[in-house]
DNA sequence: AGCATTTACTAAATCGCTTTACTTCCTCGC
DNA sequence: GCGAGGAAGTAAAGCGATTTAGTAAATGCT
């Protein structure tokens, strides 16, 4: 029973320090620390270096990054604010693009969740602050406009899908006009004049919905097709809408041979509508698609060409410019930055049948 | 009012320390500490803490985790390693429930994908040692054997929806052996009898494939429906094994009045299936699915009766007990939890046609 | 030989906090 | 009037690194 002194009692175990790998090397805690991080200047012989990494391994050693960040002031390490997590299935990409972002410029990301929560949010980011972090992320669940809280003026930020119209934030978004325009050209290259668009209602997407309309009735101008306010819809992302909708424009008397649809829910209401009706789609309805959410896009039948919001570059985009702002000493300068939303072609696009 | 010295080149404002705290409210660091962390031994008068707080907020003042780390040795903090972000829709709600676990217990959380890369693993567990964090969470992206990297060792580890045949790791996972029951046991209680199983093939998936058919057939034994090998399939967990597979358990002699496929996405290609062969779901074909991929389950028509993987819950379990095991200071033991995997009737699922 | 370099290191201050061990002044009981 | 005990603090020692300003010995050069 008394196992001695080295028994349960003792299990936190004390890491080395570079004292400990110091004198286990023989050698000051000056040349451990210069060995360890290869300082250029000192010279260090061959052989004491031998002897320290020696002693570090025997040792364990690892450097404490609490005393590091205390000593140089650099938290290497960046913060994601979000509550996108709650609600959004493209948060992972987003996360995923800024951590890589973080982690190619040797930076560690911390990630809150706020649940959408203000109160949590100020909590947050008060936390990261502690935490000194050299920036932070802050996204929202889709592009919309937000007001951050207070605190989050007092580190280098950057909205990530989502801006604000006070300014001082940078931000990073896509390009909800191109991605409109990329669709309906696409539609339109492949000769079609006629194209329904089934827009996300302006209430809570006013960004996403007045930008793709933008783009939709650039690209009909560009061609030299009427815009026609008659084949235009609004209504909520998802399926049922887009299937009511889509069956309105495709009973009209004159009915459109594709459909431009704002999400790709609504999208596959799209598509139970045509069937519905008797459509093949895409000989008698070509249909456009908007997030290229995989699981569904892919997976339809025909899949889904739509159009893909870049969401892993632009939280790559978003890591990117804090860590570099902050390695290259120079002072945050916020921008926008607008990224581009490709047309991804597959089976639900077609030119229309000869009429 | 000229701004002089505190212009741009001042922009690296330095942040108050504790020190500028004490002189402005002209008293002692000490004191200053004491006032902040709401020391409950040493008394302060009601004036004093109440020029303390003033000079706090005057100053801006926020305390420098890295110091407090340095003093107190605890991060408060905990890494969660993953490959999972790269591949699963279902990362969102693990990372979240990790997330909340942790915060609620005053921690925050460090995440780092990896991609799957052993290096960067590696490597991504010394920078979270290196940063003390009181423990990691190693989240694989399906409920599989995995070969953490050593260094995992060296702190108190769960691993989330995976499982490690070395002990030594705590492991917070899916109890298939009981999703597979509630799937099979819900058909049952609706009448069926004859269940057609789409398992997901052995090869990736070991643990889930064998667990659910352990499952199946108890749920099947224990209402004393005889277990017929010929009704078992084994596919990939895609819609295309889910429609192939379907197609032949549904054009057997004896087909099944019920399918219990391996993911939502099976059962997806399984809808597909019933609908080329004119049988109707629920009324000629019952069919659950597994996992509720919510952007499947709820949004097929009929809206997909399933097994819900509760995510959510076991992200925040595996968190919960790597921050409270460091809190109460026990040693860390290392155990198993297996989460319930529970039934979510929807729409495609009725009692057999009486025969 | 004599002086300047170069090589190979080391002592010690410092980063911003926590915490233990005092100190000083009151007040109170007798 | 005096000692005990409480109230209201403070001084200073670390925590584990980095980094500046040295030092001692060896070598190079004339």
């Amino acid at each position: 029973m008394m196992d001695g002194p080295r028994s349960s009692r003792e299990k936190r175990k004390r890491h080395a320090t570079m004292k400990d790998v110091a004198e286990l090397a023989g050698v000051s805690q000056t040349t451990v620390s210069f060995v360890i991080n290869h300082v250029e200047g000192p010279s260090i012989s061959e052989e004491t270096r031998h002897r320290v990494w020696e002693a570090v391994r025997r040792l364990r050693y690892r450097p404490n990054a609490a005393a590091k960040m205390l000593r140089t002031s650099s938290s290497r390490s960046i913060g994601f604010v979000t509550d996108v997590l709650a609600s959004s299935p493209f948060a992972g990409d987003m996360i995923r693009g800024a951590q890589d972002g973080a982690w190619d410029r040797g930076h560690l990301m911390i990630i809150v969740n706020t649940g959408g929560d203000p109160v949590i949010e100020r909590a947050a980011i008060e936390e990261l602050l502690e935490r000194r972090v050299n920036g932070v992320i802050y996204a929202s669940m889709a592009h919309h406009e937000v007001a951050p809280p207070e605190n989050l003026r007092e580190v280098p930020a950057v909205l990530l899908d989502c801006y604000s119209s006070e300014d001082g934030f940078a931000s990073v978004r896509p390009d909800e006009v191109g991605g409109g325009f990329s669709a309906t050209d696409a539609l339109v290259q492949a000769g079609h004049r006629r194209i329904g668009f089934i827009n996300i209602g302006p209430d809570q997407v006013k960004l996403a919905s007045e930008g793709r309309l933008e783009g939709y009735w650039r690209a009909l101008n560009q061609a030299d097709v009427a815009f026609d306010a008659n084949l235009v819809r609004n209504g909520n992302a998802n399926a049922d809408d887009g299937y009511r909708l889509a069956r309105e424009l495709l009973t009209l008397a004159d009915p459109p041979t594709a459909l431009f649809c704002g999400t790709d829910r609504m999208a596959m209401g799209a598509y139970d509508a045509a069937r519905d009706l008797g459509k093949c789609i895409p000989d008698d309805i070509s249909i456009v698609g908007f997030d290229d959410q995989r699981l569904l896009s892919m997976y339809l039948r025909p899949a889904l060409s739509t159009v893909a919001l870049p969401f892993y570059e632009m939280g790559r985009m978003a890591a990117a410019q804090l860590c570099s702002t902050h390695d290259s000493d120079e002072d945050f300068e916020p921008t926008d930055h607008l990224v581009e939303c490709s047309f991804v072609g597959r089976q639900s696009t077609a030119p229309p049948r000869q009429q």
